[in-house]
DNA sequence: TTTATATCGATATAAAAATACCGATATCGA
DNA sequence: TCGATATCGGTATTTTTATATCGATATAAA
């Protein structure tokens, strides 16, 4: 019986960028950090920072902190970046793509084996060492390399198709970058990008920041 | 003295599925819809669906629901898609490349009237008609033309010198697709993208799906 | 005209997250 | 050796967000 700790997606985000300040940290640099420090470098509250590192962490110690090398390691394997999960991608596009270049999955634990897109001259070539195929062979290609995780990246109006194969080749969580909700049985898992709705959150908070000038 | 009304952003993630939802709905649909017909639709809670409908709309009417084609004006106006607001893009590599092509960003109330690369050979070309500048001009364009939002899709060691230049242009707000934490003015708001922790977030919600099947 | 019902919107409760507070402890300096 | 202090980690409080409940109302049916 696992007990559901199920760590909230603001807290993921934290977590991350405690991992990219400590390893962008000068190898001259103390061997050990404290929760303050963290939490005043990203301007945060430092009681969010203990008690992040205290669900994932084996610990700090009072006057001391956390070792930087342990908390690194910590983090990396609450973020799952020590083990490597497989997965496809559909859509080869632009933003397929960049997303085939970005800092190569393989840092963040994921490995792509595989990206699908109909563009015939896409077919057969491949993109930054991923082999692109056939999306007619999405079911097929995922159930025998049991993939439990894919990617897409096609336009709205082909997403509802590319998932229910993806689904059917026993596709388990899908990361979605089309502007669409998804229908998927219960036990499949999605993470829904939504660039339009960051983007409404930007320029309404800059509205409200330009707002807050005029009324001083 | 304005109100502080603040939608976070779950909400605005919502009003842009509601919108993405009635959107596509056939034009032969009935011209009006419930709370709970949207909620079933994405499953989730009615009474968030009517929550989030009452900050934003004029309102619906018991047995009737809300009138689809004012409910999206509503939405729309709320998600900032009737507003132009002009910004900047830093990046024109993959990432950039994909955003400047996503969705053509006007949809969403956004004109990118320029994108800065140091790439030579991009300098003085058009991406999806944008054309690409000298990043040495980033501050004199942002002032000459008061460009108050910056996007960020430069590799993660080049993003705070392009995110202080776009400072020192008088940009108030950065969507930052950087995987680092920028340091700017308390007056600059910004929204990070986070991939990283988007898939982390993703792989352990498998990993716990996967956990409930072998638990049953 | 009257009754039944779908649906809204307001109020109330519950759950979750953020923040504040405080005692415990490991190191440093006296 | 002993006290001062930084910092952790647990508990308590507040705030925010999500969910449930219920009366009010507009339409449709009887």
């Amino acid at each position: 019986m696992a007990e559901k700790l199920s760590i909230p997606l603001p807290a993921y985000n934290r977590l991350s960028m405690y991992l990219t300040c400590l390893k962008r940290r000068p190898a001259t640099a103390a061997a050990n950090i404290s929760a303050t420090a963290i939490a005043e470098e990203l301007g945060i509250n430092d009681v969010v920072v203990r008690k992040d590192l205290a669900s994932i962490s084996s610990g700090g110690k009072p006057k001391i902190g956390y070792i930087i090398e342990d908390l690194i390691r910590d983090i990396e394997h609450a973020l799952g970046h020590d083990t490597a999960a497989e997965a496809v991608l559909v859509g080869a596009g632009n933003l397929g793509k960049a997303l085939l270049a970005y800092s190569n999955f393989e840092k963040y634990g994921l490995n792509v084996v595989a990206a699908f897109d109909s563009n015939p001259n896409l077919i057969g070539k491949e993109i930054q060492g991923t082999k692109i195929v056939d999306p007619a062979r999405i079911q097929d290609l995922c159930e025998r390399m049991h993939i439990k995780i894919g990617i897409i990246t096609v336009p709205f109006d082909s997403a509802q198709t590319v998932c229910d194969a993806l689904v059917a080749g026993g596709i388990r969580a899908i990361w979605n970058f089309a502007p669409i909700h998804l229908k998927v049985p219960e036990n499949v898992v999605i993470k829904n990008e939504n660039m339009a709705a960051s983007l409404a959150f930007l320029t309404k908070q800059l509205e409200e920041s330009i707002a807050k000038d005029n009324s001083n």
